[in-house]
DNA sequence: GCGACAG
DNA sequence: ATCTTGTCGC
C-alpha cells in the first residue's frame, strides 16, 4: 500500500493527506550523534506571488553529523502547480524526493521547509515527504499555517506551544536571542517534543544548520554554480 | 464580498 | 518562495 508517485491533482493530493492524517507510523527517537539533513527548494530571483505550474525550480540537500557536513545533492526539475496553501506537495514534492534520494549517504531525521501537523487536513509536506521517503521529519517554518501560538520570551532555547483544536502540533523556537523564532513541526513519526531536540542540535544560527545548508546549495544550483 | 494563507 | 534598507555584531 506504500505509495511511490506524487499525486498530480488537487483530488488526488487531499486523498493522500487524509489517509496520511490517519496513518500511525512507528514513533522515531534520535540516538547520539544522529544524521540530521535538510532539503529546500529555491525558485528564480524576482518571482513574487503563487507562481504556475512549470516554474523552473532548484533544490540542494545536505546532511550533518554533529557539526560535519557528511554530503550533499543539489537536481532542478519544473514545478507542478502554483502555490496554494495546503496544497504546497503539487509544487515542491518531487523535486525535494529527488534531491534527498540523490544522498549518497540517508540521514537518520530530514528538516523540511514546510509545516507537518500545521495543515487542513492534519497532513503538510513535512509529513508527507517523510511517508514517501520513509523517512522521520522535522518541519521548520517561518509562519504558521492554521495553528496559532505566542511567541516565547526571547532568550536563546526558550519554546512556546502551537496549538491547532486544541493539540500541540508545532512549538515557537527560540534558535537565536533576538531574532524572530522559528516555527518546529511535528513531521513523519515525530512529535513536537521530538522535534525541538532535533532542531535545537543543530542551530547554529536561526535556521537550522542542514536546512540553511541545502538552501545555500540550491541557491547556488540555481546561479549555475554547480 | 473581503482578507488570510507553509513555500 | 523572492525582493528590500539599514543596522548590529563577529
Amino acid at each position: 500500500m506504500n505509495k511511490t508517485e506524487w499525486p498530480a491533482t488537487v483530488e488526488a493530493l487531499m486523498a493522500a493527506q487524509h489517509e496520511l492524517a490517519a496513518a500511525g507510523p512507528e514513533p522515531w527517537r534520535p540516538a547520539a550523534g544522529p544524521l540530521v539533513g535538510g532539503c529546500f527548494a529555491a525558485f528564480p530571483k524576482g518571482y513574487a506571488g503563487p507562481g504556475a505550474a512549470g516554474d523552473p525550480v532548484w533544490a540542494g540537500a545536505a546532511v550533518y553529523q554533529r557539526r560535519r557536513r557528511v554530503c550533499h545533492a543539489t537536481t532542478s526539475d519544473t514545478a507542478g502547480s502554483p502555490y496554494r496553501p495546503g496544497l504546497l506537495a503539487l509544487r515542491v514534492g518531487p523535486v525535494l524526493d529527488a534531491v534527498v534520494r540523490l544522498l549518497p549517504r540517508w540521514p537518520d531525521v530530514l528538516l523540511v521547509d514546510a509545516t507537518g501537523r500545521d495543515h487542513p487536513r492534519r497532513a503538510g509536506l513535512a509529513v508527507q515527504l517523510g511517508a514517501m521517503l520513509d523517512l522521520p521529519t522535522v518541519g521548520v517554518t517561518h509562519r504558521l499555517l492554521l495553528a496559532e501560538g505566542e511567541w516565547p520570551r526571547d532568550e536563546r532555547g526558550a519554546t512556546s506551544p502551537v496549538t491547532l483544536a486544541g493539540d500541540v502540533v508545532a512549538y515557537w523556537l527560540r534558535t537565536r536571542q533576538g531574532r524572530r523564532p522559528v516555527a518546529v513541526h511535528a513531521g513523519w513519526r515525530t512529535d513536537p517534543d521530538v522535534a525541538v531536540r532535533v532542531v535545537s542540535a543543530c542551530a547554529k544560527h536561526r535556521t537550522p544548520t542542514p536546512l540553511r545548508e541545502a538552501r545555500r546549495l540550491a541557491r547556488a544550483a540555481r546561479a549555475g554554480a554547480l
